[in-house]
DNA sequence: TTGTTAATTTTAATTAAATTAGGAAATAAG
DNA sequence: CTTATTTCCTAATTTAATTAAAATTAACAA
């Protein structure tokens, strides 16, 4: 039996500046680096390279635009929760399926409480969502039932992670 | 009485190159003019433009970079449902203004159903969200009552729009 | 059809930002 | 105190964004 090597796992730690910089990232992923650096007192090499570690390390999932929806095409979103008659693992697996593949589920979570799942979903119109919850949800195996809640007017909309 | 004259509105509209660009800075912000240019059939110029007309006119928000909590901090994330005693308007909007201060506070809706907001909460813990539920909204006056949906598991949480 | 205008795209040039390289300063470890 | 390690800075290079000017296309009236 040899001797366990004990690999670099390099911590992935957060200090300061890397959540300075996130923070200025959620806010306007544009800002460039050498503004970014002026803000923080550094130059922008160490300001690039503490980004590319953060992409590579996984604390940046991603970069992506927002639009306005209201501009584009006319909408509606709503909450969509869930209830299961019984919580069969396979049956959660097939839902978790189904949603994803959904493009009017933006998003889906499970949760503990009153129901199983609440979703969120875009759709048309009323007529696109009654259709939605009736044919793509409802009618899914083992789905006890489906509750509403309409938007009608969105107050905030972060998509923010709120580092302290 | 003048002649009214008709000021150009610039319709704004949107066609399928637009559409194509949105779609795809919605999943990926940092694709390059000259990629999506050669998705498009097009040289990098008319998308750029394209791009530059969209921010201007508003279809495109903001551009953020999506974190991933789970590697930042320990966090929770809950879905709150407040009630209110009596929707008067000076109420709401009062609500409405601590909910934009408080940085836990990630979405915030008015809807239409049982009852009168939606909010989701990023909070480090229980105890936290129970401070918050307790002292932030419980203690606002006219709140009829909360809920809460506690986040066991992410299913899907897409930021895009879903254009057809 | 044909000429005129406006809009859009292309090519090419310029500017700015991202990326890489090598060395200096600060920090931590022995 | 000395060495090793990390983090940062300066400067050079590459790549992408941005601008400018010419060419093409589309719309439309004569």
């Amino acid at each position: 039996m040899g001797i366990v090597k004990q690999e670099k796992v390099m911590m992935e730690k957060l200090d300061d500046i890397d959540r300075a910089i996130l923070r200025i990232l959620q806010k306007d992923a544009k800002t460039v680096a050498k503004s970014i650096a002026e803000q923080l007192g550094l130059t922008k090499t160490p300001v690039y390279e503490r980004i590319k570690r953060l992409e590579q390390e996984g604390f940046i999932k991603n970069y992506v635009a927002i639009l306005n929806k209201d501009k584009i095409e006319e909408s509606i979103t709503v909450f969509s929760f869930v209830s299961l008659e019984a919580q069969k693992g396979a049956m959660m697996d097939d839902f978790f399926e189904q949603v994803m593949k959904y493009p009017e589920v933006v998003e889906c979570f499970v949760v503990g409480g009153e129901f199983d799942f609440l979703l969120k979903v875009v759709v048309k119109n009323l007529d696109a969502y009654y259709n939605f919850a009736k044919f793509k949800i409802a009618s899914l195996p083992s789905i006890g039932g489906v509750k509403s809640a309409f938007v009608l007017n969105e107050v905030k909309n972060d998509t923010h992670f709120p580092l302290l």
